[in-house]
RNA sequence: GCGCCCGUAGCUCAGCCGGAUAGAGCACCGGUUUCCUAAACCGGGGGUCGCAGGUUCGAGUCCUGCCGGGCGCGCCA
């Protein structure tokens, strides 16, 4: 009876307690109770019971009844349903409801949670979801800018699809502006070979260009020549942009982010839309012609929004107006997020609205679609401002992220060298790459494991730290589980189930039993809050009750078969959801390292 | 000047639409241990949650004001 009670939830016991808890508010409060959140929590304390429901005492307020007897009524009328699968409910405190699961009951649920998907079934919204990330320029060099909105873009849009989502990754290159028309300008002036043009050279030419701003007026007149379809002017520029995107590609491998040319959605692309934009919103009567300039304002804040300049060209603002609306209106998402800097917040407050107004948050089946801005913090250096070389300049990413693998393939190749080290017999080559997923791991991890609009200090010491809530921690424990099934003979990827049932006894096997089970809930609370540091959290906790686990009971000496067998499972489904959730975190998991 | 964000242990950070005694890692101090075990383990000290009010049965969490730091603010992106 519990395994059909679990097996409708996918092993979710919050679900099911849930399901249990709104009924039992039902039956003693009416609609008024069915329609409340029962507020189910696991429990912070083991002392106050697996989970608790705290949804009685604001509801007790409501109904002015005292909240213990109310809670009191409440176990009871829970009490049936609740019986399969849990202790006698117990109230607690000012009103508390807790809640211990009978530990055959957590065993059917590990059942149920033990298939390919871990227990994370499909939304059932089906619409796309688009997201905005990376967000390189034209003739400049990746840096460590662009290196946060692509990896936490990268990991937004997987966590979406493990949800069943289809997600449109959305590159708004930066290809079209005044910038690049100055960079074109600049090269010709020097009668550059733009077949031979590397991206030295063209990182030059741009900072020559922005240096030389006298000659604003020439970039103009070339943008515009550009803007007409000047044949040799377009060729220049397809050519710069090649050799860009070749420098890109190559950082998206290292980096292993799932971006290619199918992502780019540059601002050109956008181009032909821009005057339709300008027109709808005033047609609509929503803008304005403000000292020449098109401009669209607020009943809330002084501060306009220009959607065309006194010149008559186009702004970022004009090109993001029309992105949203195609992401909207032609790829029909119903989520429109952007992955970008904190600092244009502002910037990103004003589009939205304006496209409120406007009313392009449309959806074709009539709902609204969310537009969300994802702020994040800069990454700073040692001095605490933004990080920067000596000479001023951003620091390429190439350069952090060949750090970061050297750093962390030294690491590596000390440890292989100790003659009974598990890494001892791989090739050179095979230690190379363990030092790549390890380097790139720190970064990535580091980047996405705290509060996304926090600052943070680029510090390559505590990333590539094996101690502590890092990402080469979570993938040496993930290596470590890795090692008992070589022991056991049994292969890495084998469908255990075959083992027989799950046997959860003593309290380091309920605590790891218990972490394993929220995975599925840490899964889409990240897809809703956009917190991806919610799941580095939960794999640092799941890591520690699994060497708790480890440390307290035995797996190949476990007496008994039955207990052995029990825990070889739970050893493997271990394995699964941290490489299932560091791969959600774009992060390579090594069998050894 | 206006606006936004941040302020939790010595340091780096968690704290789940307000919920029980505010947690973790690092560092520090004390103890245990050579195990199926690739990061050893257990215990301890350390906090007026920036400050002051307010709402509430209950506030690190919500509201108001102030202090400190960061960022943004009409034709760059």
């Amino acid at each position: 009876m519990a395994t059909d009670q679990a097996s409708r939830t996918s092993g979710d016991p919050v679900a099911l307690l849930e399901t249990i808890f709104r009924d039992a508010f039902g039956t003693v409060l009416g609609d008024a109770g069915r329609d409340a959140d029962p507020l189910v929590r696991t429990g912070r304390n083991p002392q106050f019971g697996d989970y608790q429901v705290n949804g009685v005492m604001g509801l007790a307020k409501q109904a002015r009844t005292n909240p213990r007897e109310l809670a009191g009524r409440i176990v009871e009328a829970a009490a049936g349903a609740l019986d399969a699968i849990a202790e006698p409910a117990e109230v607690a405190g000012p009103g508390f409801i807790n809640v211990r699961l009978k530990s055959e009951a957590l065993a059917a649920m590990l059942d149920d949670f033990d298939t390919p998907r871990l227990g994370l079934a499909p939304d059932a919204d089906t619409r796309p979801i688009a997201i905005d990330l990376c967000g390189v320029n034209i003739a400049k060099q990746m840096h460590v800018g662009h290196l946060r909105s692509t990896i936490i873009g990268d990991t937004l849009a997987r966590v979406m699809e493990r949800c069943g989502r289809t997600v449109h990754r959305q590159n708004h290159l930066g290809d079209w502006g005044l910038t690049i028309a100055m960079v074109l300008q600049e090269l010709r002036d020097r009668k550059a070979d733009l077949d031979a043009l590397s991206l030295d050279d063209l990182d030059a030419a741009y900072r020559a260009a922005q240096a030389a701003n006298d000659d604003a007026d020439r970039a103009k007149q070339t943008l515009i020549r550009l803007q007409q379809g000047d044949d040799e002017l377009l060729r220049d520029w397809r050519k710069i942009i090649d050799v860009t995107m070749r420098a890109v590609y190559e950082s998206f491998d290292l980096l292993g982010v799932r971006l290619g040319p199918e992502n780019n959605r540059p601002e050109s692309f956008y181009r032909d839309r821009l005057d339709a934009v300008v027109e709808e919103f005033l047609a609509a009567g929503l803008a304005e012609t403000d000292q020449g300039a098109i401009i669209v304002r607020f009943p809330d804040r002084k501060r306009p929004l220009i959607i065309r300049k006194s010149d008559g060209g186009f702004l970022y603002s004009t090109t993001d107006l029309a992105a949203v609306k195609y992401r909207v209106q032609e790829l029909g998402a119903c989520r429109v997020i952007y992955v970008v800097d904190a600092r244009q917040r502002d910037h990103f407050r004003d589009v939205f609205d304006a496209i409120r107004l406007i009313g392009w948050d449309r959806l074709a089946d009539g709902d609204t679609a969310q537009l969300v801005h994802v702020p994040f913090g800069s990454v700073l250096g040692a001095d605490r401002t933004p990080l920067k070389t000596r000479s001023g300049e951003n620091v390429p990413l190439s350069a952090l992220l060949n750090e970061a693998i050297d750093r962390a393939t030294t690491e590596v190749r000390k440890r292989a060298a100790v003659p009974d080290s598990p890494t001892h017999d791989l090739s050179d080559e095979t230690l190379a790459s363990i030092g790549r997923a390890i380097g790139i791991g720190a970064i990535k991890y580091a980047d996405l494991s705290s509060d996304l609009v926090r600052d943070y200090v680029f510090n390559l010491d505590r990333m590539i730290a094996f101690e502590g809530n890092t990402g080469p921690y979570i993938q040496y424990a993930h290596a470590r589980v890795c090692s008992i099934f070589g022991k056991a003979g049994l292969e890495l990827d084998e469908d255990l189930r075959r083992l027989g049932p799950y046997v959860i006894r003593e309290p380091a096997e309920k605590t790891l039993a218990l972490a394993l089970l929220r995975y599925p809930g840490v899964v889409r609370d990240v897809a809703e809050s956009l917190e991806p540091h919610r799941l580095c959290t939960y794999l640092f906790e799941l890591a520690n009750a699994y060497s708790a686990f480890y440390e307290n009971c035995p797996v190949l000496k476990a007496e008994g078969e039955a207990r052995r067998h029990s825990r070889l499972r739970l050893c493997h489904i271990v394995r699964r959801v941290l490489a299932d959730g560091l791969d959600l975190l774009g992060i390579d998991a090594p069998t050894r390292m």
